[in-house]
RNA sequence: GCCGGGAUAGCCAAGUGGUACGGCGGCCGUCUCGAAAACGGCUACGCGCAAGCGUGCAGGGGUUCAAAUCCCUUUCCCGGCGCCA
């Protein structure tokens, strides 16, 4: 949700996000019913008060034994318009947040515009990319051969998408996340295992409508909805809550499992562990005041940078462009892993800043000093690991000429001074 | 799942049909060389340039001229019983 006094103050700028995005939306229509909104406001109002006064003279009336015949007509019909009046205003107040729930978030100048990834700009490189001087494999065939991923029978028991990790690979996934943990709780964010369940005005203050029919797995006969990372269940911890000034800004390490119905995806990455309807996930989840918000921004993609350089991974820093970012961001980098079975940079971070979008549907508010007006806080949130996406790259990364996989420095003690996997 | 008790502002808390009592904490001011104390104001949201007005007593519905208050219902919390990884 945007402000409605720049909406209303300036709509210029709302046209221009609206066109570097390329998004169709009926801009005249929200400022319309906003303004009938505020109008309905000021009549249902004036006739509250003349209820109010009415109610008063009536009370005051019986206290002196005075007749009230009369002036209790008067304040039947002022109720009966006033419920009428209040029907309207319901109706309008519905059809303007329909609309201000699906404009989209403002765009930070830095952004490049386009309409798809092929706008998206490199920002930097690191690492140098494996020679391997062998026949390399990619992730399936590799899991297959050392017996680590069970394809055929995740399908059997659950569809496509689907996967059993066994034996050493359950382990490697465990590491990641503990190692992630760890790393995460050093740099003193505190950390938060969400419920993996949210309801229906929780998820709404994360997501924007169409996620619901893309990613969004809704549990039968429940006011529930599985979360497709923790962020959704982490920007409605503090929803409706005032925070003070000095407890921002507060970093949130969160980890859950994690479940995407990726529809729409059909025959992208449709074999091995890539892109799966559920995987575990650490997620870095920031709310700051709205002036460290840019900075935070920076900050939390160099943590995940400093993450992969300490397991080795290739990786380039990718800003998105307009086309390729989602609709709540202000901006969006990425991170894209070298998967050598690929040949090309595959995406295994997204790191963004929501602004005070997320903050505002979710009336998360600070202030400073009690006496002075609540602010909206920014909310900020990068992937640390998707755990599902890293095993596939130190699987390809890793991978020796006798077909074993390579386990990085970092993990070892996490693997109880495992080496490799063979 | 059953029975009972609850939900009022950042926190505590009074209020059984007629303008939401107070306290704590916090902020600002007066006083002071400064601070403490004392005193005064402010401390949820909306509309409005403002004066001001309205809304808000867990959510939804109902009764009534009028609901924090009475009735129905949902959610959550506490206690007891039952079941259970």
């Amino acid at each position: 949700m945007l402000d409605p006094k720049l909406i209303k103050e300036s709509p210029q700028i709302i046209q221009d996000m609206l066109k570097a995005r390329s998004v169709e939306f009926d801009l005249a229509g929200l400022i319309e019913s906003d303004q009938k909104r505020r109008e309905f406001i000021t009549r249902t109002d004036e006739l509250r008060k003349k209820k109010n006064q009415v109610a008063l003279e009536i009370s005051q009336k019986k206290k002196i034994g005075e007749d009230i015949s009369s002036i209790l007509e008067e304040m039947k019909n002022t109720s009966s318009k006033l419920s009428e009046l209040e029907l309207e205003q319901e109706n309008i107040e519905k059809s303007y947040l329909k609309l201000a729930l699906t404009i989209p978030n403002l765009v930070h100048k830095s952004v490049p515009i386009g309409v798809d990834e092929n706008s998206n700009i490199e920002i930097r490189k690191w690492g140098d990319l494996p020679n391997f001087g062998f026949k390399i494999n990619d992730h399936i065939d590799i899991s297959k051969n050392l017996g680590l991923v069970d394809l055929e029978r995740a399908a059997k028991v659950a569809g496509s998408r689907f996967y059993y990790l066994k034996n050493d690979l359950v382990k490697l996934n465990q590491s990641l996340i503990h190692y992630g943990l760890d790393f995460l709780a050093k740099k003193e964010y505190s950390l938060i295992q969400p419920p993996y369940m949210i309801n229906r005005e929780s998820m709404e203050g994360a997501i924007i409508a169409d996620d619901f029919k893309e990613v969004i797995y809704k549990v039968e006969e429940e006011d529930l909805y599985m979360i497709g990372t923790s962020e959704h269940a982490m920007a409605a911890m503090h929803s409706k809550e005032i925070i003070e000034g000095k407890d921002l800004p507060l970093r949130y390490a969160g980890v859950s499992p994690c479940f995407r119905k990726e529809a729409g995806a059909h025959g992208r990455d449709q074999k091995g562990i890539f892109r799966v309807h559920q995987f575990d996930k650490i997620e870095q989840f920031v709310f700051s005041r709205p002036e460290d918000s840019w900075n935070e921004h920076e900050k939390m993609i160099s943590v995940a940078e400093e993450f992969y350089q300490s397991l080795g991974i290739p990786y380039r820093v990718m800003l998105l462009s307009t086309g390729d970012m989602g609709k709540v961001s202000a901006k969006t980098y990425d991170i894209e892993a070298w998967m050598p079975g690929q040949n090309a940079y595959r995406e295994i971070v997204s790191c963004s800043n929501c602004l005070d979008y997320q903050a505002r549907r979710l009336k998360i508010r600070f202030r400073d000093k009690t006496n002075e007006d609540t602010q909206y806080m920014h909310t900020l949130n990068s992937t640390l690991i998707a755990t599902t996406r890293i095993l596939v790259a130190l699987m390809e990364n890793g991978q020796t000429k006798d077909g074993h996989i390579k386990i990085p420095n970092v993990l070892h003690s996490y693997m109880g001074n495992q080496k490799e996997i063979y």
